[in-house]
DNA sequence: TTGCATACTACCCGAGTGGGTAGTAATGGA
DNA sequence: TCCATTACTACCCACTCGGGTAGTATGCAA
């Protein structure tokens, strides 16, 4: 925690966002809240790296699309000098690839701009509270990255239960003679649920079957 | 989408939940609502997929600690049975363990029962619409499932660029002579990388580094 | 200049892995 | 009853992988 709930002193956020008139609008919305102030707001990332302001910033509310560096490559070069930010993607892109590379990099919260009810203030208290402040759809989109792929519908890859035992012990990095020896069968019964695993899932290598398994999320990603 | 913004007709939601008390205080509290119909509430899960009731519901409000099945072992169950339904978890489990099992079995939604403001209807509502209701430290705890373990911290287990490079390719599943190719190395220098990993990551064999590397959020897992 | 570390290239060798093939016991229809 | 499928066990063989070891070019620092 950054702000403790007794600490009335307000928080300290940043704003980088190239419109203009988009980003005067927050600026001039965030004035009004009486726990939150404006410390800097800026055009690109390279103008907020270059600013002391960065080394006191609790929130940083950071778009993607921008002149020069993007957003997304700025986080890691913003967390590796001022760690204990809290980062909050605000962005008009609703893709996957955007999205994951955010949040894989270090954002703490993802809000699209474009939403109905874009609620900076709501959202900047949400993450300092523990949170992770997210539009709607990209909730979702988040929690269906773990959600298993179509194993409910019609299956095609039908994978024994014995199987998928095997792909979990093969993607925890363990030995033909070391599954063999927890599932009780010979090193010649791993090898028949092997085989079909890669003809089922069409590879033949232990790496991409764990590839191809995590990626169709048939087996559990580590936790 | 189960039902479209236009459809007037009352969402079909089922509760299942041990406690007496509190189920029937959801009950009242949803009848409240003219968008939300109560087709059925129980107090374990053997009861509700007995019920006909399941094979209309539209989303189903699910406890974990239940007498008999759990409602994680449930999830499997019921999505087999109604494919479409919008399970929303409402439980005081807020380990990562409960969390994690439940979305990768299935759920969209993770509620914490004794969260200062359970909005039932409101999380229903948001669910319908495509997005995942979450408590706020819920959300942030799966957010943090892709956040890259101390990587701005101290570093310790140095790998270079390279060797991150490397390891990339290995959790793609890609032999030395496939790496060394896309890297424009010689099997040798793949080999010298990987034997550095190895060290560094105290593993000895690809499976166990690639794991290693999943859980300590080196590479990026597969999108 | 020497010394040392890094980033490779290189060879040997044994264990692990994957493809081909075949045999067997149990199970379940037709 | 016969036939087919499933779930193994089993052997052969080539290739990959991982450990040990060593040599080399580069750069950096004392």
């Amino acid at each position: 925690m950054v702000k403790d709930e007794l600490d009335r002193s307000p928080l300290s956020v940043v704003l980088v966002e190239d419109n203009r008139i988009l980003r005067e609008g927050w600026v001039t919305t965030l004035k009004l809240e009486p726990d939150i102030a404006v410390a800097g707001d800026y055009s690109s990332c390279e103008q907020l790296l270059a600013s002391p302001v960065l080394h006191v910033a609790d929130v940083i509310l950071l778009d993607i699309e921008l002149p020069g560096k993007s957003g997304i490559e700025a986080i890691p070069l913003i967390l590796s000098l001022r760690p204990q930010a809290i980062i909050i993607m605000v962005t008009m892109h609703e893709d996957d690839q955007h999205l994951f590379d955010a949040i894989c990099a270090g954002a703490i919260g993802y809000l699209v701009k474009m939403s109905s009810a874009l609620d900076l203030a709501g959202a900047i208290r949400e993450a300092v509270a523990g949170g992770s402040p997210m539009t709607p759809n990209v909730a979702r989109r988040v929690i269906d990255y773990f959600h298993p792929k179509s194993r409910y519908l019609p299956r095609q890859n039908e994978l024994s239960e014995q199987d998928l035992e095997v792909l979990n012990h093969l993607g925890q990095g363990k030995s033909y003679a070391a599954i063999a020896k927890v599932m009780f069968l010979s090193v010649h019964g791993v090898r028949y649920h092997i085989r079909q695993i890669y003809e089922k899932l069409q590879v033949s290598s232990r790496g991409e079957a764990v590839a191809e398994a995590l990626e169709q999320r048939l087996i559990r990603p580590p936790t």
